[in-house]
RNA sequence: UCCAGAGUAGCUCAAUGGUAGAGCGGGUGGCUGUUAACCACUAGGUUGUAGGUUCGAGCCCUACCUCUGGAGCCA
């Protein structure tokens, strides 16, 4: 007999079908002569019912199958007398594969996101954590789809990098030196030149620079792979260890990047709701009430695009008074991002042209002398959940960012050498995995969006 | 890292400075085509840690630890 997942057995035509279904028991409840189970095999949100029947082989077990046992059942799908679903099993045999004691720690009840942290291993296996890790491999798959259909082509950039890209952000060290007794040199110094790659090597915190290599060769191309910071942030959006998503386009100016951002963010939200609708409805009901009305109205209206000036103008004109001072020049801050997504447009909003002092080296200088060609998407919730820019594709004017902003040009060579060799406007965006996930699930922790977060102090499971 | 709040039974939470409780979960028994089942009984505690104030501290004070929310950094 072929095994059958709980949610093909649930999608059947009709019922009569013989069935071996296996799972894990979310609940039993007791008759006199029966046992009803609900039993869940991750495949979908919703369980399957089963009736073992008093003699039924195998109904001698029944008393040890608890909650978070493992077990199997043959059996035919009838219609249910009860309510609540359509069809159910009525087993003709019933088998325990493992037992979960009295200590199994998920109840039926609600349990806390922090507690839930605390047994990470287990989490998996509530309506909530199966649901929300169907649809982050519903999101990766949508990454994909979104760019191969466009002819986008995926690239691995390295995870170990022996550069510091921007010198932003804290990076972690990756080394094989022996800690206890690294090699030094004559000033005490450690030697580095005697370490794995006989230089200081980090764990990436971006694929950006490497994906432009590839841009100004194979044209359109993106990134998603995993990024690391070690810096020491405590919040609900920072992990130490994220995913990120970084399209890279030749021949294409901010426009077209802000074109492209927008388009992204919208199919991913429709791939989803299309895909997962009863883990959606899950989001919708016990996470965040108000997450249909906002994902639709992202997929309705247009982005509105502004200017950081124009953003300055809208904030300084209204009556609210903000902690942080508004100012040209000055970085928004997220009571300021808030404000202009959730209470002035109330919409997503693109922001473009920051000025330059704010932004990296490789942004792209705008005619105006003093601002550059980045942009950043703001939704409503989460705040900046997407940044980019035109690349700077002038020659001189790259070097000259590169010393001004006090870097090691000879580190660079090979990032100006796409500038010296057949140069291309082009451009292309970072996108957080996680922050996108957070946002469609309406999850408010990122720890409860990856399935074993690092944060500072924590690496455990 | 900074600011604020919180740590009490396995879980979620109560408890004027005066005998630590409930619901859920667990165990036992009962009932029922049940569905976060129901009914009865029952076990379960060094109140985060270490000091201090007090006749007396879960409650007040100090330090530390942990978690949460917000901020900074950012994606």
């Amino acid at each position: 007999m072929k095994r059958i997942k709980v949610r093909e057995a649930l999608e059947l035509e009709q019922a009569g079908e013989d069935v071996l279904v296996k799972g894990w028991v979310r609940t039993r409840r007791d008759s006199k002569t029966f046992s009803f189970l609900e039993v869940n095999d991750g495949s979908c949100l919703k369980n399957l019912q089963i009736i073992v029947d008093q003699g039924t082989p195998g109904y001698d077990q029944i008393h040890h199958t608890s909650t978070g046992a493992s077990v199997w059942i043959k059996g035919r799908v009838v219609e249910s007398q009860g309510k609540g679903q359509k069809w159910e099993v009525h087993a003709s045999e019933f088998g325990l594969i493992g037992r979960a004691d009295e200590s199994f720690p998920l109840q039926k009840k609600g349990h806390s996101m922090e507690y839930l942290r605390e047994i990470a291993h287990l989490r998996p296996r509530s309506n909530l954590f199966g649901a929300v890790f169907r649809v982050r491999s519903r999101l990766a798959y949508a990454v994909h789809n979104f760019f191969q259909e466009q002819g986008f082509c995926y690239i691995h950039t390295p995870i170990i990098t022996a550069s510091d890209c921007e010198g932003a952000g804290e990076l972690f060290r990756v080394t094989t030196l022996d800690l206890e007794n690294p090699p030094r040199r004559e000033d005490r110094r450690i030697d580095e030149t005697r370490d794995f790659f006989h230089r200081a090597a980090y764990l990436t915190v971006s694929g950006q620079l490497e994906a432009e290599v590839f841009a100004c060769s194979l044209g359109d191309v993106y990134t998603f792979g995993p990024t690391f910071r070690a810096e020491n942030s405590n919040t609900s959006r920072h992990a130490a260890e994220f995913w990120m998503i970084e399209p890279e386009m030749a021949f294409c100016d901010i426009h077209g990047d802000m074109d492209l951002a927008e388009q992204f963010v919208k199919f991913l939200i429709r791939d989803t709701l299309t895909h997962n609708p009863q883990d959606m409805d899950l989001f919708a009901r016990f996470v965040d009430k108000g997450l249909m009305e906002r994902l639709n109205f992202v997929l309705d209206k247009p982005f509105q695009r502004i200017t950081y000036s124009d953003a300055i103008g809208i904030l300084k004109e209204s009556d609210r008074s903000f902690d942080y001072p508004v100012e040209f020049g000055a970085n928004l801050q997220s009571e300021h991002e808030r404000f202009l997504t959730e209470e002035y447009f109330k919409c997503p909003v693109t922001v473009r042209d920051y000025p330059e002092s704010i932004k990296p080296f490789y942004m792209r200088r705008n005619d105006d002398g003093r601002t550059v060609a980045a942009m950043d998407v703001l939704v409503p919730g989460i705040g900046e959940i997407i940044g980019g820019s035109q690349r700077e594709e002038r020659p001189d004017v790259l070097m000259n960012n590169i010393r001004n902003a006090g870097l090691p040009e000879e580190e660079y060579w090979w990032y100006a050498d796409l500038r010296k060799y057949g140069t291309v406007p082009h451009s292309g965006f970072g996108l957080g995995f996680e922050r996108m996930l957070m946002f469609v699930t309406g999850m408010g922790n990122i720890r409860d969006v990856i399935p074993f977060a690092r944060t500072p102090g924590h690496a455990g499971f």
